[in-house]
DNA sequence: TCATAAACGAGACGGTACGTCTCGTCTTGTG
DNA sequence: CACAAGACGAGACGTACCGTCTCGTTTATGA
């Protein structure tokens, strides 16, 4: 990953723990996001990883540990924190890089079976929560800021809005199954922030 | 699911049949409830309704397509659509049934392991959207209701409030894990029908 | 297995289950005496009785308790006891049956082997002792038939004739590795009912 | 085994290779005492050993070779030949030999435990013959002396006299799983140099 | 009412994947 | 330079659950 050490063929292998640990976690998570959670089989990640099913069990106790490792380390990547200078550009950004993570068919797939092994396993879901709120506070930085520039009231509650905003996008993935669009977004973000009732 | 068409698929409508199939269905909601949906067995839930294994897999082909009736059944006696006669008092109810379905223990082990078996099994995938499709088509009614009052605008997208409302319950109940309370249900409500900014 | 019911293919699977049984067990003993506990593999034994791995962990619990019956198994259908007339005779005829069981290479490996196998596993030890216990008692009856005959004094321990006349092969077999020829069982014999000493 | 070439093999007899090796063949020593053959690990070895698991595996290229040298040492220190003048006397005391080796609890687990593994591994076999090969040509020097005595005719077979006498303590030992006692060692010596039959 | 077709009970089975154990090898530093 | 430390490859073990199959038995329906 790092750029100083992309070379391959490795003569000497300082550092095998590593590389062996980063192909495990990649590999997983590229199988779980080509299949899921359900069918994604760890020798088959072990396979893909160049390593045996063994190492993967030495590092992980489960399937779901390596899961929730691989799941983290993939969503740590992305993930910046718009700042357009306005609370609805910011907002409406924020609703879109949703719709960019989830929004397409491989997206929709991976963001589905997360969930659904987080539902699963307890430690999937420790794991998922603490990824969640860590993203959702890094978020709220959006409203904290428009409050501090005047745009929102002081009484906001920054976590309400982040998860209001994104609420309903994960409603049509996760219930009703259905689409999710930019155009979706940009809508969720002015009925947040002008409200429902005509003033 | 109407109480008209019960017979609807039986051969030999009296008995024993039937007897069966709620038996089975009715444990099925129940264990489904108490471990979720991982970890349920097939033959613990023929035990529960007095039936043999083979026998629930005469009806239902797989652990999926047993859950996603056992699930249908579950959800089709509540979902009362409140009618206060404000847009507000309306929302509030419904967020306040959903925080009643999904706040206590049991009920968020329930959402959860439905979640995840709907991202695990496509024919439970179809089933739920179909739910939820139909739920939330009959919440908007609410909506409908309030632009025909003149409380909301014409051009008001009902499903889109809807989904707006109770987005932030479900976010807290699939991704961050944080409570999902009645107090949060009427903030939620304020929010999307006064909006964020200050007017 | 029984002469009536050799009709393959199968369309009634009346008594599969004792089928199942003999055909695992047969496929164990043979494989026991090609490889060796050690290298006898659970999934071989059961491609070679046709039947799945999990099958055989069905009946067996753990490879010990399988080779377990399988050895008795296969060490039930032989030791007829000799009845020549004379003490002497039965001896050596009793000694070279053992010489014909364990005298040849294959014969050799399945002894050792499940020697091995007895000091290894508690279960198979009680099987193995049991059978031998067993074998032996039948093999004094040769003892005292000799003394009713008048052949041997009234105080003769048959048990430990028998143990003495069978326990050089044994020796030669397990410790010393040297041949073990029906030779030898007729010396044996000698030594025991003449002893070394002159008289 | 000898005392004289404990160093054959061996580049640098004089410090902390010797010293290693020494303490890594009494640790197996103990192991294999303690749990046998099969329970025994490399690993715990090396840890009473104080030493590296690799460090075993440089001397000791498979657990059977280590087995093989740990079990000879094992057996070298004992084994007196007795020699009370009368070949009764010396056979009595060789038999009890064996049972003090092989009747306790403890013994009987060693004894078996290497029968077992030396049915296991081929150069396990090698050494165990060999140890009980040379074992026995010690033994027969009992015999060969009363043969010089005249106790016993020229013809004697001082081999088989051992091999017999000997044989029925590993037959309950190894078979049967009979207590091996003094008593039945002192009956199996008259048996076998009175004989069975009257005279 | 009584034969008969449908559904059921019982039990074993095939199959897939999981997670475990131990052996023996390999790599990397370190005294 | 041998050793400590520790990961790794390999292969078998035993487990859990799913969904299938067959046989014999019960139950509901229609002639």
């Amino acid at each position: 990953m790092s750029t100083t050490d992309s070379r391959v063929g490795e003569q000497r292998p300082g550092g095998r723990a590593e590389r062996v640990r980063t192909a495990v976690l990649r590999a997983a998570a590229e199988i779980l996001t080509e299949v899921g959670y359900e069918k994604m089989r760890v020798e088959d990640v072990a396979v893909r990883a160049g390593v045996h099913k063994t190492t993967v069990y030495r590092r992980w106790p489960t399937k779901a540990a390596l899961t929730a490792d691989a799941a983290s380390l993939h969503s740590a990547d992305a993930v910046p924190i718009p700042d357009t200078g306005t609370i609805v550009g910011d907002l409406k950004l924020l609703a879109r890089e949703v719709v960019v993570n989830v929004g397409t068919q491989e997206g929709s797939r991976r963001a589905r079976s997360l969930a659904a092994a987080a539902a699963t396993s307890d430690e999937l879901t420790d794991a998922m929560h603490g990824f969640w709120a860590e993203r959702l506070a890094l978020s709220s930085r959006i409203v904290e800021r428009a409050v501090q520039r005047g745009e929102l009231p002081a009484s906001t509650d920054a976590n309400l809005v982040i998860e209001t905003v994104i609420g309903p996008l994960w409603v049509r993935l996760l219930l009703t199954g259905e689409p999710v669009t930019e155009e979706l977004a940009d809508r969720v973000v002015e009925l947040v922030t002008e409200g429902a009732l005509p003033h």
